[in-house]
DNA sequence: GGCGCACATGAGGTCTGACCACAGGATATA
DNA sequence: TATATCCTGTGGTCAGACCTCATGTGCGCC
């Protein structure tokens, strides 16, 4: 074993546990997608309960790197790296996070995103952003829910295109904490064409390699996205005590 | 491509205890630090078993939410707000995160905060800044590993000045997971009062409410750390298959 | 032969109650 | 008084039983 050192996991046993998967996944023999043995037959190859085992799952549940199935099995989290939503929402809860606060991270985040995907982007990239484009356009005036599918598809193909998988990680987790909303927002939206428009500049600015007008268009397009939502849910905050008015944004940005 | 959202903790109990906590948290009778019931007490209460309350409690410790001592008890996580480390190196190993990945991101976010620190700060953060700078200046020449806890110290208040929490403990994060790489890196280190000097000029800066100069200054600073330390471990990249040569970062940025 | 439904199988989910390990205060002893 | 010891409460682990769920299989009916 490597290093015996400060690692995070709480026990010696969940520490196993954790440490044998992540040994797993190193040395290239579990991938995303697949699926691990069953716990009644972990436990007996690892000499601990099936209790305990259970345990180190959990852990790594929690932390999105794992998914499990009742009546199926447990499997490798697939799909685009990022954080439990329910991690963002307690740290939240716990910190006190903000709406505006999270609008203003993920500003900061897909901006410079938008600016690595316009540096870095390959011809596959563009391909994907601009099928996503013209389904946006295509189902406009159709189907919100749809819409906001391919929103959140375009996004993360921009954040792919960037090449930086950790910075990634982070925009997935924050939107993925925010999707709730947007999904109700975009119920009664009546701006989608527009919306779909500065999906095509940004998508174009990309193409071009153009950095500071991705990130421009891109920061354009969650700000309106922002303005939409405060239009449709003014008291976003989560059910908290009221006493204290909310902190209201500072003007500036950039 | 799985569907965005819903990760919702895995079962039944386990979101019980979970939302039970959060309940608690969000009616402000769980504070930072407070110690919640035993497992035994608590298990009764919600009228769950030990095992299931310990699933749900495990999840929250993996979330960086709790925290618990064998023998003592489990309490809320005070301090700043953070993923857990085990969980970025987990993820990284996943979907293979790199090292420059790993500063481009704190590159972007740090600098980020440091705008809005220039933009927010107010005199409490100066202060607090203004002494963690001289600290740094007293022990440049003594102590190494010292020098090191000032200057994450330095990089929290930043991140507490910008008024952002959500980006806060982002960069908390991703610090966090580098700064076993830092300790070692850090006790050869010659070039500390170099490195006092520039947490001067981003003290300056954001005290001067620039935030042009405090983002540059931040940016260069962060450079900086990132060539020593390549310096130090040329073969940074967590040890992986070595069949196609490690990534380099793409040239430009900004 | 084709179609369905019931059942067998095996996965995860939960419960019980016992025992172990650790930390810290209370107590007994020198 | 000071030190060593024990007691108690807390988390950590274990074993084995039983439940629920998803799925494949095979029999019976059409």
């Amino acid at each position: 074993m490597p290093k015996p050192g400060l690692n995070a996991p709480d026990t010696d046993r969940t520490k196993q546990v954790v440490n044998h998967i992540r040994a797993l996944i190193e040395k290239g023999e579990l991938k995303p997608g697949d699926r691990i043995p069953s716990e009644r037959e972990l436990a007996r190859t690892l000499s601990i309960s099936r209790a305990s085992l259970r345990t180190g799952i959990g852990y790594m549940v929690a932390m999105g790197v794992m998914k499990v199935c009742h009546g199926v099995g447990t499997f490798i989290q697939d799909g685009p790296a990022k954080f439990s939503k329910a991690s963002i929402d307690l740290m939240g809860a716990l910190h006190g996070f903000q709406s505006w606060q999270m609008f203003e991270a993920r500003l900061i985040i897909e901006g410079n995103l938008a600016v690595l995907a316009a540096e870095r982007g390959k011809e596959e990239h563009h391909a994907a952003l601009a099928e996503q484009v013209a389904e946006m356009y295509a189902i406009a005036d159709k189907n919100p829910t749809d819409f906001l599918l391919h929103d959140v598809l375009f996004h993360r193909i921009v954040a792919q295109a960037s090449g930086n998988p950790i910075l990634a990680a982070l925009m997935e987790s924050i939107t993925s904490a925010m999707y709730e909303k947007r999904r109700k927002t975009v119920q009664r939206a009546n701006y989608l064409r527009e919306m779909a428009e500065m999906h095509r500049q940004i998508y174009r600015a990309i193409r071009a390699h153009d950095p500071a007008e991705a990130r421009k268009q891109m920061m354009e397009h969650l700000r309106l996205a922002e303005s939409a939502q405060k239009t449709e849910h003014p008291a976003a905050a989560p059910a908290r005590q009221r006493k204290k008015k909310v902190q209201e944004p500072p003007a500036s940005l950039l």
